[in-house]
Order: C-alpha cells, then sequence, then structure tokens
DNA sequence: TGCACTAACCTGTATATACAACTTAGAGAA
DNA sequence: TTCTCTAAGTTGTATATACAGGTTAGTGCA
C-alpha cells in the first residue's frame, strides 16, 4: 500500500523541506552530490538527478566548480491565474501571514457599487489585510465583498483563512477580470508595504463573478521591488513540468 | 566557436525536429530507448534522459511497457495579437507609428546571454523603438534578438515591420513568458515616454522560444499613467488548465 | 472456442565508473 | 609581498549493467 517513492524524490522532498523549513535559505550551499552520496547512501548519479531535477524545478541553482544553493525565490504569480496569495506563497516554500486592518459593513457608493453592478447603498463588506511572506509584507489587499454573497464573511477570521480561499468555499468562481497598474502609493499603503516615498506599486485590480454576477472587487498592492506576475503561454509543446525552468530571468545573487 | 551540445540534448532536438516538421504526429509512437541506442549509438541512460526530459517537458507522454508517443497538443496560436503592439493599437481604431533608436549587432553579455542561453560574446541583436498610438508614445521596446535566428535583422525597416511582426514571419513562436513589473524608469526612457520624474512605468519582460530555444528577450516600457494590461479568466472544465487560461493578455489604453 | 500463461518488449530506477570542465583555496616561487 | 600554478572539490555528461514492473501479442492447453 506505501508505495515506496524513488530515492531521488526522497532526496528532492528532503530538501524541498528544509528550504520549506527555513532550514536552508536562499544562497545557502545545498550538499553537494558527493556528501549527498555518503551521508544519504545513494549513488552519485542518484545525487545527481536530485539536484539536477530540483534545478530544472527553480529551486537552487548549481554552478560547476562551485555547488549547489538555493535560489533567490523572487515574488512571482502567474498572471490571469486567479489564485490565494496564500497558496502563491506557501508554494514557493515560504511562510504566509496576514494581519487583518479592517472587516466592516459598508454601504456601496461610487465606483465599488458601478464595479459591483449594485444601487449605491447597497451592503457590502469591506475588507482590508496586509499578507506577509517570510514576515516581509507582500499584498496589501483592499477588497469590497457583496454582503448578500458571503452574509457570514465579519465572522469570519480572515488571518486564518484568506478571503479569496473564504469566498472561492462559498461558491465557485466563474469569471474574473484583471487589470493590472503600475502606480506611486499613497502614504497608508506605502506604510502597510513598508516601502519608501518614490517607489511605485505594482496594482492588480480584479473583479470576480459568481453566480452569474460580479461578487468581489479588491485592489490589491505590492512593492514594485519585491513583487511582479509572470505569465506564460505555450501553443504546441510543453504544458506541463510544473512551474518548470523557464521562469528565472533575475536573481543572480551579488 | 560552435560548442557541441551534449549527446541528450541532440537527440531531444532531433526528435522535437521531426515534431515540428509534422513527420511526427500527435499519438505517433517515438523511438523506444532501445532503438536510440542502436540507431543513434548512445547508451539507453542517455537515450532514457533524453526521453525523459521530452516528457517532462511535455512534447512526449511515456507509458511502461508500452512506449513514448508524442503528445496531443491542440490548435495553435492565439497570443499574437499581444505579440504585435501595431495590431493591438489598431484594433482599438487608433494610428500606430513608430520610431527606432537603435538597431545594431552586440555581443551578448550578463543577463541578455542568460536569458537567451548563450554564451557571453554571442551575436545578438539590439533593436530600440518607441511605439507611438495617435503621436503619444505608449511604449519603449527595448529588445534583443538571437542573430543566428534572424539574420537579416538589420536590413528591416523596423518603423514599417514591427519586430515582432518580423520575427514572427520567421518561424512559428512556440512558448512565450511574460513577466509584468512596476519600476521607476531611467532618464532615456522616462524622455522617450515623454513623462516627468517620478511617475512609475509599467514594464513587461518578455522571452519567446522558437524552434526549442529562446530566440528574443524585450523589455517594454509603458508609462504608468496612461497605460495597464487588462485580463479576462474563466476557469471552464478546460481539461488543459496550464496553458490555455493564461492566453488572453491585451493593452487597453485609459 | 476460450482461457491462462509466457516471452518479448517497454519504461523506471539505481549503481559503479569514467572523464571533462570549472572554481577556489592554498602552496610555492619570484 | 605578489603572483602563478597546482590540487582538491564541484558539477556535467556518458556509458555499462542490473533489476523491477507494466503491457501486449502470441503460444499452447483445456
Amino acid at each position: 500500500m506505501n508505495a515506496l517513492k524513488p530515492r531521488y524524490q526522497q532526496l528532492k522532498d528532503l530538501i524541498i523541506d528544509r528550504i520549506s523549513a527555513g532550514e536552508l535559505r536562499p544562497s545557502d550551499r545545498v550538499p553537494s552530490e558527493n556528501e549527498l552520496v555518503e551521508t544519504m547512501n545513494v549513488s552519485r548519479m542518484t545525487a545527481n538527478r536530485a539536484l539536477r531535477e530540483l534545478n530544472d524545478e527553480g529551486y537552487v541553482e548549481r554552478v560547476a566548480g562551485r555547488g549547489t544553493f538555493v535560489s533567490d525565490f523572487r515574488s512571482q504569480s502567474h498572471l490571469l491565474e486567479v489564485q490565494n496569495i496564500a497558496d502563491e506563497i506557501r508554494g514557493r516554500g515560504h511562510t504566509h501571514s496576514s494581519a487583518v486592518v479592517r472587516q466592516s459593513c459598508q454601504h456601496a457608493r461610487g465606483e465599488i457599487a458601478k464595479a459591483l453592478h449594485v444601487d449605491q447603498g447597497t451592503d457590502v463588506f469591506h475588507l482590508l489585510l496586509v499578507h506577509y511572506e517570510n514576515g516581509t509584507p507582500v499584498q496589501v489587499e483592499d477588497r469590497h465583498v457583496l454582503a448578500s454573497f458571503a452574509p457570514e464573511c465579519l465572522e469570519q477570521d480572515l488571518a486564518v483563512v484568506t478571503p479569496s480561499a473564504y469566498l472561492t468555499s462559498i461558491a465557485p468562481l466563474q469569471e474574473a477580470e484583471q487589470v493590472v497598474r503600475a502606480a506611486m502609493p499613497n502614504a497608508a499603503i506605502r506604510q502597510h508595504l513598508g516601502i519608501p516615498e518614490g517607489e511605485p506599486a505594482l496594482v492588480v485590480i480584479r473583479r470576480t463573478w459568481s453566480k452569474g454576477r460580479p461578487v468581489t472587487f479588491a485592489r490589491l498592492h505590492h512593492p514594485g521591488s519585491r513583487y511582479e506576475l509572470t505569465g506564460h503561454y505555450t501553443p504546441p509543446g510543453t504544458p506541463r513540468s510544473t512551474s518548470a525552468d523557464v521562469v528565472r530571468l533575475e536573481t543572480l545573487k551579488k
């Protein structure tokens, strides 16, 4: 029953776990092939395969003659791939945490009412959270939710279950619309993100539909210096291979 | 000099070429490891690595006991409108024009060489253009093209046929990778875009693949105050999750 | 006929070995 | 001191070998 994983996969898991646990940090040295041969009792080719695949998947970078080093994950997420920032961060093996700044009921007005296709004065919940990756702020989530769609929204502990996780648990999303902008954040946003004046923010404005109507409208501010969106398009070749190969166009550790 | 590729890479290229040429069609059987051992004069482990990586990259699917088969990837190319800003602008009923600032041959180094997967010093063409919508600058295109991919690049009048239009006329694109960032542009970029100091830029960094290798690397700067990216996402029961949903991305003038 | 079994494939993994190329620390010479 | 060169360690690749397990066609028995 317990299908034993291949040895090379066990090695990969072991190293990924150590990275996830923070035991190995970006640019730290990963045990060399020969060290793995001795400590893990495998052949060098098996250790080579484990480290090579971790390199292909972006977890580590290998330099002939020097060694293998933990990649400096730069925050990135997939364009148009609507996903939970908590999952995104955890998918990088990092720790997600968040703080709830505001969680209240308001009457929709102006832009919000228009975006949600409701009359002025309709009840909406206003949520303001800061999301942290390994303790560093990476997103300010300023979200409005149609109260009739998620009536128990104010009772949720949104620091534990993120708004988008909670909302998708209520009903599947049908459609999402995103706008990406570069903008100068105001002082409040700057303070939440811990960025200096003059640094731009990457702003994602997202509307999500469920049951045929828009149910939530969110402004997501990210620090321009620490966050980027990646998109990937493949007509004929290479559908799979997780996040694979392609993504690294930055990160030389200096 | 022509650094000889590893044997396993030669095998991969060979099979990709046969797929690209239509000689091997989806669900066709690919030569088995043992057949490659005999016909290509390699060891089985080398053939195994080639086929295994092709599997990881989605070109083929392998079934233990049965064999290796060309993946059934679906029909081609949307994204082309994304590739060409001239079409996007004209699609809005506006007038596109562009000015060529630089069109020269350089030796790849640092980030460029890394992004294009070539050695330092490899010939690349450097193109710098400014694109205008109704006379207003909307994009600075800073592009590097593998010289071996587009040897006649310097003879083109890129103000008439945009670089991306010219490149797609040479060979179909296999894959595109995009990164979106918010950043403060330098003085040169600011001047080209006609924006004041302190205004952020929305930067799209795009790499495109053809014939299995990255062939061009472009940085596209847009004025943050006048440009945004919009995307649309629908999660219908698309069996192919990874590719199709990430596709539609269009620029909109505010 | 119908069925079970087997032989011949195939992929998946693991090991031992070998050589090449690269990097760096340190020994040793000027 | 400063420079050069070497030795050790590292990754990258290639091969030969071995065994496990999945799949299929075909043999041969009932």
